[in-house]
DNA sequence: TCCTGTGTGTCATGTAATTGTCATAATTTC
DNA sequence: GAAATTATGACAATTACATGACACACAGGA
């Protein structure tokens, strides 16, 4: 439910695969993409809390993809792990240059790349999608950071979900979505639940945004 | 505002930046210096709220300018983190003994190195340089240097943990944090308690505040 | 050394909030 | 009007939070 998005970006399947396999053991949401064009539109597009950058890879390096994560505004905050199957510290000390905020040795334990990654996350605003900080539409206002919505002066009331669902219409305006797209990007990939059960919590958004 | 300010003493420019990198990623705030004459002046200048100190350098190693901080009225509260290459372990031994806070061996992961200069900049009269002194809201006033909290006029009475948690809360306003959060900001790093027991003190600050 | 009080962390339990689903109205579409 | 779609209130199950009790460590004093 709150469980963190982790992108794969490794042009293997074999290691990709079991990533998310011990990934998912440890209750991760795992989103893949075997190059660095397909990662960049991945990131982008689903904002994953965290990346896994492997460093060989073909049409450019990961070297390079984590170059322009750092420059661009909106990914700068992301963490990224990096994922080497050298030991040269050169390289190590290349990627930290750019602003890997880690880096762990293939082959590598599950244990401990879950381990790094829950530290990473714990580190990074939230364990939960990096966001900037506040959305505003007309006198309505939702503080990301203080996790607060504001009517006008007056504090709103309301449950977590209806909060993501509302973050979520706040920084795609001027935009339709279907339930399953909402599933997708409020609730969660590979989590089942009745479509339907969006039209409840628009209801209740709505209702809150009314009092 | 609250951003504390890191010296990093290393002769080498790749290694200054690399560090300055990770930094400044972690909202620090940093000024370099390439030798112990240049150190010592940017230290007595800008009275950095830290200093990474490394091991060998031309012209005095970092040892010396150690003792020197040590020494001198002024500077002796300063902490001190030893960058150090060699893993030998006399040298560790000599640092510490000379005053060094903490050490950390190279090549290093950026975020051991952060984890480090918050748990040394918490455990050294807290957070940033010249840190605020009073924080204040409403009626509730927290003081830093005295360690006492007033409502109006009544001194309250707070075990030191709750007072930490309030610190931190009053320092960051308007802004919501998990209970990993808290224990990273509050309890220290590489502290492992149980996360519930945020909840405790949690409780035991409301009781503080309602008497 | 043995108390004693304070501060901490952990646990078990009670209580409230949140969530997903359904049945049934209300509405839109054609 | 019939069919499809959406809105709404109620409910059970789950989850998260609040609280009191307890054990342990530690410092100071008798």
């Amino acid at each position: 439910m709150d469980s963190p998005k982790v992108l794969i970006v490794d042009d293997e399947f074999a290691i990709r695969d079991m990533i998310r396999l011990a990934l998912e053991m440890a209750d991760f949401q795992c989103i893949e993409a075997e190059n660095i064009q397909l990662a960049y539109q991945r990131i982008v597009d689903e904002r994953p809390s965290i990346v896994l950058l492997d460093w060989m890879l073909p049409g450019g390096s990961g070297l390079e993809l984590l170059r322009r994560l750092k420059r661009e505004e909106l990914t700068r905050e992301m963490p990224v792990i990096m994922l080497t199957a050298k030991t040269a510290e050169d390289n190590l000390i290349q990627g930290l240059d750019v602003g890997a905020d880690d880096y762990i040795v293939k082959p590598f334990a599950p244990r401990e790349l879950i381990a790094r990654i829950k530290a990473l996350l714990r580190r990074s605003g939230s364990g939960g999608g990096a966001d900037g900080g506040k959305y505003q539409f007309s006198d309505l206002l939702l503080d990301t950071h203080a996790k607060r919505i504001f009517i006008g002066e007056h504090a709103v009331d309301m449950g977590p979900t209806e909060f993501n669902l509302l973050q979520f219409f706040m920084s795609h305006p001027e935009r339709a979505y279907t339930r399953g797209q909402l599933l997708d990007q409020v609730w969660g990939v590979n989590v089942y639940v009745e479509e339907r059960t969006v039209d409840v919590h628009i209801r209740r958004l709505r209702k809150a945004l009314q009092s």
